[in-house]
DNA sequence: GTCTATAAAAGGATAGAC
DNA sequence: GTCTATCCTTTTATAGAC
């Protein structure tokens, strides 16, 4: 058994969404790409609304998931490998052509018509990044593994690293763009790390 | 004698076109917000992608005069102070709802259809601010305000830094975000700075 | 230069046969 | 579920009067 064909238009929806933004992409193009006709979607879903609300809420979904770490490994790792295991699972989530391109449009050009609908989920998401961001800091500073000054400021810094390679990742090819991760990453260490200034 | 009406139109569109995009901005929204019919666009420009690559070719000239630095001004101020006074300038461009949003939208998502276009006008305008920092920052190695370090990682870092806040201007209401950009610059200088490690 | 009228094409959406 | 045919609206663009 083959994936189905609403899988499918999703997928491609996606992909076109991604690329070229909800009014540079008709509802034919996603048709004519699943390799069916126009009319026939609209036995999958409502309207274009419909489609590309459902697939910004699956995008959304599979966001929070990627960067979600396992309480497991929360346990075991180190803070600063805890700090550099989510801050690659969010780059490789923007690594991704589709997903990640759709993401940073999104969040950066939401389409007027739902503006709100969508900064509504984006909240939602930072809020359950920014708890993790916060239980890893808080029992980095418990194990003295961060150095002993607020924590606000510490995500406010974690968060415009973050920003940052978000948009580089534009810009730069990958084995080029992976040093860069890795450089930022380091010299945001340095600072937070307990012997640091 | 006031304001013409093809540099009525240009600003119109140019407000349009960075708020909901090239395919989210009809003619007609266009003209309505300039107070005339559509068909009298015609008489000022060839067509619609004419008159997005005008006001596109305004916008980056724009944006290259903004980021030059007067060469009296080259003379007299210290490196930390060129530096500063240089991201300020691209960032108080960002700062503007309709230039600096236009210039952002097209930089990171421009329409496919004239993608080649937009990227060799981008790789103009980087050559041109590029050319600028480095100017600063051999100057500045030469005085010995900036420690003896190569000087590409410099500009690396330099520019992770403006991306970092070309994003941030999208979530932080405005005081809030000139700390954050003193901060960040703050940092950035520690780093380069003689004495700095 | 600006208007009305209109063409020509494209886009979203529905009806109904298979 | 998918198709053809069709509808309605919007959009880009032109023709021609004023």
């Amino acid at each position: 058994m083959s994936i189905s064909t609403s899988e499918q238009i999703k997928q491609s929806a996606l992909q076109l969404f991604a690329q070229k933004g909800y009014f540079g992409t008709s509802l034919n193009d996603v048709a004519t790409k699943v390799g069916i006709k126009k009319p026939s979607l609209y036995a999958h879903f409502k309207n274009k609304d419909d489609l590309y609300l459902s697939i910004l809420h699956e995008l959304m979904d599979t966001f929070k998931e990627s960067v979600s770490i396992d309480s497991s490994i929360m346990e075991q790792y180190s803070t600063k490998d805890l700090l550099y295991l989510f801050l690659k699972n969010m780059v490789d989530f923007w690594k991704d052509e589709t997903m990640g391109l759709l993401y940073k449009r999104t969040l950066l050009f939401p389409e007027e018509h739902f503006r709100s609908t969508i900064q509504e989920q984006f909240l939602q998401t930072e809020a359950h990044t920014t708890a993790i961001l916060r239980e890893i800091m808080e029992k980095g500073k418990r194990k003295q593994e961060i150095s002993n000054q607020p924590i606000e400021p510490l995500i406010d810094s974690f968060y415009c690293l973050v920003d940052g390679l978000f948009v580089q990742r534009f810009f730069y090819p990958l084995p080029q763009y992976d040093m860069k991760v890795e450089h930022a990453f380091t010299h945001f260490w340095k600072a937070a790390e307990t012997g640091g200034e």
